[in-house]
DNA sequence: TGATATTTTTAGATCAATCTAAAAGAGATA
DNA sequence: TATCTCTTTTAGATTGATCTAAAAATATCA
């Protein structure tokens, strides 16, 4: 069995090994779990101790194929009940992330796979990330920044790179929501800035905001 | 705040408060919860601390009107959980206790009032045992045991006494679940066994199954 | 390369929750 | 009332998770 500390670590270490090539660091855990480096250091030794993470002394550390398989269910777990929370028990995309942290550590095999029939399946969360399936796989799907995009094109917003509440209520109030279509009619060298279609409204996006937003490119053309 | 363990011993001293008349015991406490007995006597002072109960040494336990507060929200959580996995994951009656009892620990208050929304703000549990609302009020029901029940009358089943998963299973496997209606042919004196119509079947009902079932006494003159 | 800065680990404490074994208190009864 | 039994509490240890302060290892760069 693995403690709700050690869930917390093990998942931590996935996320820091995805945004970053190099070997995960104590202090990269640290800053993600806010707690000190001492504490970390000492959770890994555990954690090796359960061959849940490959660890050796000032060298970093990285998850076994175990300590992966676990990490990615407790993934699984977090976004398949946001889900529930979003389309259900109708809370905010902005709101979900706590709540999930904390349903995300009940632990049933079977519950969990219940509650993604119950669901439907979904492949992505309400922030549009992926949402591993019963064998820890991900869907992948094509998708770029919004600030990448040229005028004229055509795209559906996806996702976000961040999660934090104050942007997403930001996007939640601009109208810029997961699923909504827009079209990119001027880009502003100055600043970086874009000038949008969203649906028929006009809407000004900063470059700090586009780059955060994940877009699918439609290719319009098609239809013709 | 409040832990995870203190939070079970306080559902423990309103469970045991609710079934026995005198005050509760040390080691009714560590029946309940299956520990030690110093480990209670170490967390009663650690709740009395925190005025979550009244508590003087060889003198028994009682809840604050705090830690009853908390204790009734914990049964509504666990309660309303238990209704969501039975009605909307598929799970048996006899399955959902330790998951609710995971459950039950997650504090947000919204959480718990959307879930009570989304489920139709339930009044009972799949076992028949009533879920508080909001402000912790139970919703009073008339029962009696199927034991106490005569020749010729007619009754519907709304709860149980007994929670085990082999109760539970026995029930299902002869048909006597929460709602089926009922009608004593015959009481047997020897063994105070019952031969009763379970719609449309006759079954022969133990004592010892017929004290743990709860029913409503139908009036079926009213019919008439 | 060697001094300095940064990162990481160790040493030693603390806190919640638990245990076992021993001591103390309460209740029952001869 | 004195004694025996059962219950309850205390004393002392352990485990997981955390901390601060100090020591050790590694990285940087003049």
């Amino acid at each position: 069995m693995t403690t709700r500390a050690e869930e917390n670590y093990l998942k931590a270490i996935l996320k820091i090994a995805e945004r970053e090539k190099h070997a995960v660091t104590t202090n990269a855990i640290s800053r993600e779990i806010q707690t000190t480096a001492a504490s970390v250091t000492d959770m890994l030794k555990r954690l090796a101790e359960k061959e849940l993470v490959d660890y050796e002394k000032y060298r970093g550390v990285s998850l076994t194929e175990r300590g992966r398989r676990l990490a990615i269910q407790l993934v699984r777990k977090h976004r398949l009940w946001e889900v529930f929370l979003v389309e259900h028990l109708e809370f905010g995309w902005d709101e979900v992330h706590d709540l999930a942290e904390e349903l995300e550590h009940i632990g049933s095999a079977t519950l969990i796979n219940r509650l993604d029939d119950y669901l439907g399946n979904p492949k992505f969360d309400p922030h549009g990330d992926p949402i591993p399936n019963i064998d820890g796989k991900f869907t992948l799907r094509h998708q770029v920044p919004l600030a990448e995009l040229t005028p004229g094109q055509h795209a559906q917003i996806v996702g976000v790179r961040e999660h934090s509440t104050a942007f997403l209520t930001h996007l939640d109030e601009v109208g810029l929501v997961i699923n909504s279509e827009l079209l990119v009619l001027e880009t502003f060298p100055y600043d970086h800035s874009l000038r949008i279609d969203l649906q028929g409204r006009q809407v000004v996006v900063s470059q700090k905001v586009a780059r955060n937003i994940f877009v699918k490119p439609l290719n319009v053309d098609a239809h013709v």
